[in-house]
DNA sequence: TGCCCGTTTGACCATATGGACAAACACCAG
DNA sequence: CTGGTGTTTGTCCATATGGTCAAACGGGCA
């Protein structure tokens, strides 16, 4: 209470400094593959002073990945019905290719964690991500139904959406090895939005 | 030399028998959330005895990463270019799902690798897969210039496909949370087969 | 039978690492 | 200046785990 002008400030950026640097440690190596001596070290902090932040390892995880969700998140929530479908995939997909370019190792981290059973995000995955798909499946039935979009399954539209977009991201060695780019390149990532458009676009639009 | 008869057979399964056991734990955990210990528990062998087949963690990881890539690449060799273009999309996306569907394992532990880097499999990728790559595309290029497919990036419909098809296997259980279903129920599979192909070859297809 | 060689095991060790803890420190209110 | 609160650090410890090693085992061959 008393200590708020010159504590607050400096307190905020060191835990924010500690997940930015778990997040790209756990993002590459995992949880078991990541040391809070790693994590201390890059965050410029001692191990003793992370741990007075973050009383163990596993909560500072789930901070990092309650961080992540949100990230996530944000593009799907602009799905609306009220806007051209067309129009509204074009640009989820741009958002989603941000995401993998802006901040891949939220991205990685998330796959890891799916990948292993999502034993922190499965509650938070059966509760908002399921309210959240359900809500904009049904956009996209109504758009269906309207004859505004070829008859296709909601849920495995937007499955292709997210698989095709954090590709880049998630495997983003295997592009790099492949093509030589990286979605850092403003013309690869120019030419990445243009292609995944390109195909999903004429994949759901009506002839 | 002298004890083929009867020994070579047990020895064979026992190494199989780890080998299985290890993609079914690194899958899950990674390299450093699966001790030696649980392998082997799983295998119904020693520590010890296991470390007698293979001289390190490492090793047995390399091991198991080895037999992986073939199981993944099997899919892409079939794409001929006699046939015709929609139907080895067609064929190819069935037979990578099939993959993700009997194989989960080699394909979240091909994903937990490359997230990580692949340290052990970029040689390969380089060098495998860029060259399979680069044959591949030529064949969906030369259709696309023979006006068979709509003008497509063919490096970006790979990996398109592949992060499709594969997401029924890396992200299984967020599919399972959104869905209720897996690709082991014979009718989700289908389905998820026809949708699939449905907005793939729309969006390359020649109108 | 007795030996040899591939196999199997259990005991043991070195190290890494998560985390507890108490002492030291910084800074402010009174 | 002094005490108290929140912060930081160094030391220490328990445990998990990868890996070593020598001894034991077992079956085929001379």
């Amino acid at each position: 209470m008393v200590t708020r002008k010159k504590k607050a400030a400096p307190v905020a950026d060191k835990r924010s400094a500690v997940l930015q640097a778990a997040l790209g440690l756990f993002s590459r190596y995992g949880l078991h593959g990541t040391s809070v001596d790693q994590v201390a070290a890059r965050a410029g902090v001692s191990k003793s002073n992370l741990l007075y932040y973050f009383a163990n390892k596993e909560e500072l995880y789930v901070c990092v990945l309650r961080n992540l969700l949100g990230v996530w998140l944000a593009p799907l929530r602009e799905f609306s019905a009220e806007q051209d479908p067309q129009q509204v995939i074009a640009d989820y997909i741009r958002r989603k290719l941000e995401v993998s370019r802006d901040n891949p190792d939220a991205s990685r981290l998330f796959c890891l964690e799916i990948i292993q059973g999502a034993p922190l995000l499965r509650d938070e995955l059966d509760r908002e991500l399921h309210a959240l798909v359900i809500e904009k499946s049904a956009v996209i039935q109504a758009w269906v139904d309207a004859g505004r979009l070829a008859p296709v399954d909601p849920t495995h539209l937007l499955f292709m959406l997210w698989a095709t977009t954090q590709h880049y991201a998630d495997f983003a060695v295997q592009v790099k090895a492949l093509t030589g780019q990286t979605l850092a390149n403003p013309e690869f990532f120019e030419r990445t939005v243009v292609s995944v458009q390109a195909v999903v676009l004429r994949g759901v639009g009506v002839r």
